[in-house]
DNA sequence: CATGAATGAGCTTTCATTCAT
DNA sequence: GATGAATGAAAGCTCATTCAT
């Protein structure tokens, strides 16, 4: 009638996700209460509970709907050979997964503790690992296994912890990219000589 | 008597500091409560409230103690000329800090969106950010300054990532610092001729 | 079923209020808690704060309701000429106004100590303070500005302070209403004789 | 040594019921902890138990101290005669004790209806209607016992009531006893002519 | 004459969750 | 597809009080 509730039928599941994603990410987990996400959203928390079971089933859900691309990953990247431009490409789609979903990668990332005691903490760790077991070479040096796992956690970090860096989004992005893949590309290369510098 | 609040005296603080801190780490500052706090160590509520005032100061009184080190650190750190070798030394002496301080360092990596609130929050960053500021030349390029950044998410990710991982810990320790030094080193050198490989 | 919970759907709200004020009277603000009501109208703590924010809000709510008609009279009596009696009726509606509140004035009354740090505290002032000003002449002697505030103190200590003499409670009504109206028409008459003796 | 505790032996129980008296004023009895007390005083708690029992001890004992003037008053009223002139003379000395223990006055106003439950509750009570029929003629008429009571209760409003409005102290003070002295000498003169009107 | 350390009881408040309508 | 009303559990915190030293 007056347009307030316009866009708000059979949408409710979605913006419920919207709305606790947010705030999620922005207080943590826990500081978040269902109250505050169903007053965002102008309805009670009753109603929360007719579109999810739990708190918790909120966020496996979200989880679920946003992690998808990186199943996809994983699952492409088992299937091709271990090649170094193999992993190249993995990096490179992993950053495009990561911007796709940054608020929930970084909510991961900030509420580990928490996460850990909760059903998608073990789902989160193994895709991590997975993720890991493609671009590291299972018979390498430790140093180029730490190599591969820095790789990982530089993705990670040029995402969140550059956020207050000056420059242009895109060219941290490239920046970060490309010392990935230089990681990545001294591990698949063996025994470093600058490391012995 | 019996021994059993033998050693009871004089110590509580800190033994409340330790408890806490071990709970914190495991379970998140949030998940642990002032009750399981005080349950471990067989006293009330009321007596953590007669050493410290509210939940937070216990935490904050924890950081500032393990905390030290780091300050020590970069407090060297600035006194010194920016050379190559000066920023391994750097890495260097952030290893063994790490590892003096590891539950804390864990908790403050998985409780960032609790911690980010509390008034720790701010100083951690600023500690973050001058030890960044410490290692990368100010005016190198973006992916140099990467480079830094990734060097110290390293040796924390080292830290923690790597603890399922086989081998012997004194051997992923130095892996880890290796890496570490190899992106510092890198950065040094600039343009790195096989990133463009 | 089996009418113990008859009546209790739609009103919680009205007998919250009701029980609470009771007990706040009765006991004093600070001595009466929030278990307390609970337990009285048999529910749980956590209902209050379905109805109510805050314990506070419980008394706010009480004191908007039930001072309506004191906010009435004062908007009534600043509209009329300032009259002798004018003056006498203002009296008069009073002190219908505090029989009507009785308890939740008995409580401003003998609380006033708490309800100074209370949101109410700077209403019920402001009340009082208007309530003089439309009794007394702004430009009277000290004296009869003190026969003013003295006339609405003995409409307080009239209904309370009485409680405990003998007679017939509608006589006693009569009896401190004839004394406040007296004192307002001396201070009406300008400088008393009597006061001279 | 420093001067910092001079003035401070021997009269600790002085200084504990002067600042306890000051922060009951200001806040209430309930809304003072001991803990507030002891800060104020530079002490511990645990020193306030060496010289008093218990909390409400601390405030019996500054009742019996600073309520000795009201009961040698009412000593002296009760071996008068009952002439109009005794009854002046006991407003006038009543207005002295009352700005003699100004602070405890205040308190008892504003605290009632802690202080019922407390074991002072009831002592002051008493005191209050032995005044009471110090000055009112039993067999008075209701409305001249009104007057009586109305007369001690101005006398209380002025002390306090008054406090925000323009004029010297001293003149309100007159202006106060006046007024009280009026209400008792037509008491006193029976049935008010004036009152007819 | 006082402190340091602690307790037990209680407080206000918040939360995730339920269920009849 | 949602609401209104409520609950049980627990949280952080404060208080008056105690007692060995």
């Amino acid at each position: 009638m007056d347009g307030t509730k316009r866009q708000r039928r059979g949408n409710t599941r979605q913006r419920i996700q919207d709305v606790a994603l947010a705030l999620f990410a922005e207080q943590g987990y826990e500081k978040t209460s269902l109250r505050e996400i169903a007053e965002r959203l102008d309805v009670t928390k009753a109603a929360l509970y007719y579109h999810f079971k739990t708190k918790e089933e909120i966020l496996v859900s979200i989880f679920e709907d946003l992690s998808r691309p990186i199943d996809e990953l994983i699952e492409w990247g088992k299937a091709q050979p271990r090649t170094r431009d193999t992993k190249r490409e993995v990096l490179r789609r992993y950053g495009d997964a990561l911007t796709g979903a940054a608020p929930l990668f970084r909510f991961m990332q900030e509420n580990q503790a928490t996460i850990r005691e909760l059903s998608i903490g073990n789902r989160f760790k193994d895709r991590m690992l997975q993720m890991r077991d493609i671009i590291r070479d299972p018979d390498a040096s430790l140093t180029d296994q730490v190599r591969c796992v820095s790789a990982l956690f530089t993705m990670h970090a040029g995402m969140f912890a550059l956020q207050d860096v000056e420059g242009d989004p895109e060219d941290k992005r490239k920046a970060v990219l490309e010392v990935a893949i230089d990681l990545v590309t001294q591990a698949h290369a063996g025994p470093s000589p600058a490391a012995n510098a």
